[in-house]
DNA sequence: ACCTGTATACCTGTATACAGGTTTAATAAA
DNA sequence: TTTATTAAACCTGTATACAGGTATACAGGT
C-alpha cells in the first residue's frame, strides 16, 4: 500500500482529510493535517496522540509525524511527556490572554507602521477585495469563509510592512487563539461587529491616522477576551 | 563508547561544549549546543552541517540530531535542503531588520504593561541586583559575562509581565540579532551606554513612566541598527 | 578548451527495530 | 472485598538501514 493511501479506521472525527501528497515532504503535510485537526478540536484538548497510531492512519511511518509533533510542541498545541504520549494541550485562560497580548502588541506595531510608512496600491486592492468578501460572507452558514477571509484580512495587513516573518509569528501565536474562536457563537450581530471593525482598520490606515488606527486593532482583538470567561464556564473539560 | 562521548575530531572551533548528559534527552541538548555553536559563529553562516557528521561529534544517531535541527530551523539559524544538506543561515540585512522590528515592538508592549501593572518587590531586586553585577563587568575583557546579564535583564522584564511564554518569543526572535552581536565591536564606551539605557528603562518602569520607559526601550533596541550597514560591510561574506 | 554523460560519494527523507519508562489490568494475598 | 504485586500493553527516545535526490569528479567526444 502506498504511502498516503488510507489505512485504518478514523482517528479523528470529520476525517475529511486529502492524502498526502507523495511528490511532497510527509511531515510538514502531516503538521499541516494535525493543526487543523487539533483546532477545530476534532482532536479534543488533552486527549492522547500516539504517534504510532497516527502513523497508521497517513499510512507513513514515526518519523515524519514526530517531526510534526515537534512543531506543533513548538506552537504550544502538543505537550509531550516521555513514555506517557503526546497530548492535545488543554485551552488555558492564561495562556490564551498571552497569546493575546502577543497578537496585540504585534499588530498595533505593524498598523502603526502602516501609517507610517504607508501602504502601496497593490495592498490596497487586495484589502478592498478581501473586505468586500466579508461583506458577502456575513450570515451565520458562512462563517467558516468569514473566519479564512478574517485571518486573510490580518495576514494582509502583516505582510504590507514587507515584513514576513511577521506573518508566520502571528500565525504561530494565533494557534492557541483559534481554537477560542471555534468555541464562540458567532451570531451574524458578532460577525458584522467584526467587520465594522475591519472596516474602521483599513480606512485608518489608509488615513494614516496612526492613532485611530493603533485604537481600533486593540479594541478589535481585545473582544476575543470578552467571552473568555463565559466559554470557560461552557467548556469546562476542555480548560485545565 | 557510551552516548554523549567525545567520538571524533572537532566539527567547529572552540569545541568546547560539555558532553551530553545521558540522564536527559539528547534533542534539546544537542539543540543548544548548536545553537550556542552557530551563534557564536563557530559554525560560519553558510556552512554545511551534516546530520551524521553531527550525531558523530556527540556519539548519538541522526534522529536526535533532526530534532534539533527542526527547531533550529524553525528560529532561522538553520536552511534545509533536501538532498543537498543542513545549512547555518547566512546574515541578512532584512531578516535582522524584521527581528529587530518584532523585538522593539514587543518589548515596547513588555515596559508598557510593566508601568501600567507595576512590578512586584522580587522582580525589582532581581533586575536591581542584576543592574548592580552589570556595572561591575563594564570593562572590555568581561563582554561575554555583560552580554548575559544584558540578555538577563531583559527576560527579567519580560517575565515580570507574568506571561512566562513572552521570555520564550523573545529568546528565539533574538537569536538572529545575537550573530550580528558577536561581530559587533565592543569597546568600553558602548558597553557603558548600553548600561546606562539599562537603569533608565529601569528607572523609569519603577516611576510608571509609560513614555518615558517606551521612548528609551526603542532607543535601546534601535542602536542595534546603526552599526548594521557598517557590519555588513566589513563581513560581507557572512551576509547574503 | 569545452561540453556532456556517467559513476561515485554525500545528504536528507523515511521506515523500522530496540530500549526503557509508564500505565493498565490481571492476579494473588490479606 | 480490598489491597499488593506482577505482568502485559503502550508510549516515547534512540539507533540504524534503506531509498532517492544532488553535487562532484572524471572520462571521452566535440
Amino acid at each position: 500500500m502506498a504511502r498516503g493511501e488510507r489505512a485504518i479506521g478514523r482517528f479523528f472525527e470529520n476525517d475529511d482529510l486529502p492524502p498526502l501528497d507523495n511528490a511532497q515532504p510527509a511531515g510538514p503535510q502531516i503538521f499541516e493535517a494535525l493543526k487543523i485537526a487539533i483546532l477545530r478540536m476534532d482532536i479534543a484538548p488533552g486527549s492522547l496522540i500516539p504517534e504510532t497510531t497516527i502513523a497508521e492512519r497517513f499510512n507513513a511511518s514515526r518519523t515524519p509525524v514526530r517531526e510534526a509533533l515537534a512543531r506543533l510542541r513548538e506552537s504550544g498545541l502538543v505537550v509531550t511527556s516521555a513514555g506517557k504520549g503526546n497530548f492535545a494541550t488543554k485551552l488555558k485562560a492564561s495562556e490564551i490572554k498571552e497569546a493575546q497580548f502577543v497578537r496585540q502588541t504585534l499588530e498595533t506595531g505593524v498598523v502603526a507602521t502602516l501609517c507610517e510608512k504607508g501602504i502601496d496600491d497593490q495592498t490596497r486592492h487586495e484589502l478592498e477585495s478581501n473586505l468586500s468578501e466579508q461583506a458577502s460572507n456575513l450570515s451565520v452558514e458562512n462563517t467558516l469563509t468569514f473566519q479564512f477571509l478574517d485571518d486573510e484580512f490580518h495576514r494582509l495587513l502583516a505582510e504590507a510592512t514587507g515584513f514576513k516573518r511577521i506573518a508566520m509569528i502571528l500565525e504561530r501565536e494565533k494557534m492557541v487563539l483559534d481554537r477560542l474562536r471555534v468555541l464562540s457563537l458567532n451570531d451574524e450581530e458578532h460577525v458584522r461587529l467584526l467587520f465594522d471593525e475591519h472596516k474602521a482598520i483599513f480606512q485608518a490606515v489608509v488615513d494614516s491616522d496612526k492613532d485611530e488606527a493603533t485604537r481600533m486593532i486593540q479594541q478589535h482583538l481585545k473582544s476575543v477576551l470578552d467571552t473568555l470567561s463565559t466559554l470557560t464556564e461552557r467548556h469546562r473539560n476542555f480548560f485545565e
